[in-house]
DNA sequence: CAGTGGATCGTCT
DNA sequence: GACGATCCACTGG
């Protein structure tokens, strides 16, 4: 288990970061609760360039800010008004890269998990979607800014993730962002059963 | 499995 | 004042 340095997270290239979070651990420990589980799904959001990026064409508001901080926070943001959405933020001061996480394989402190998500058996919803994500792992907007070096963290258990096995597709949920919405910007384990989205985006 | 509609509120125009 | 980087329950096949 090796914690992801604060060097990882100064990359201008988002779509690689992106692809190599599969896999790797996202944990947490708030309030002594100890929580992690295995990223297996991703999308990269390309700052100012991307209509799809609250950071599109260079705009900065007090929600954005972090985005354009040096890299290795969290930026999380509230969602249709119920939704907490964890990102990771990229690249040095000024570049406001981000990968959100949209689905985790839990992998430890499942009754935890199970109990913040008023659940009594787990199953494969428990960590599959961005909501998800953040209600089992306990992150909710008050930790944007956060360093992820501390209560949230990132780790590489020494998981390898064969490149046959990822998947590729657009984006879901931006239909918005016109053109754009058609990135191939979306990464996933194929065939895991906490992966979100429809089934032919999930193979 | 696919499709539909309600919930709910911070953020930005 | 409008609108989401969503989820869940429910319907029908």
């Amino acid at each position: 288990m090796r914690k992801l340095p604060a060097a990882f997270y100064l990359t201008d290239d988002v779509i690689h970061a992106a692809q190599t979070l599969l896999g790797k651990l996202l944990v947490t420990r708030f309030d002594g609760l100890y929580t992690s589980g295995r990223i297996v799904e991703t999308e990269a959001y390309n700052g100012v360039v991307d209509r799809a990026s609250h950071s599109y064409n260079n705009r900065r508001t007090a929600r954005t800010e972090v985005q354009f901080g040096k890299g290795g926070k969290a930026y999380v943001y509230l969602c249709y008004g119920i939704h907490h959405l964890f990102n990771v933020t990229l690249a040095p001061e000024g570049h406001p890269l981000v990968v959100l996480i949209r689905a985790i394989e839990p992998v430890a402190g499942i009754d935890t998990m199970l109990a913040r998500a008023n659940k009594s058996s787990p199953d494969n919803s428990l960590g599959r979607g961005p909501g998800n994500v953040t209600r089992v792992l306990g992150i909710h907007t008050a930790h944007s800014g956060d360093s992820l070096q501390k209560e949230i963290s990132i780790y590489d258990d020494g998981y390898v993730l064969p490149p046959a096995e990822m998947g590729v597709s657009a984006r879901i949920g931006v239909d918005y962002a016109g053109q754009d919405a058609l990135l191939p910007y979306r990464f996933y384990i194929k065939g895991n059963a906490s992966v979100s989205g429809p089934l032919k985006w999930r193979t």
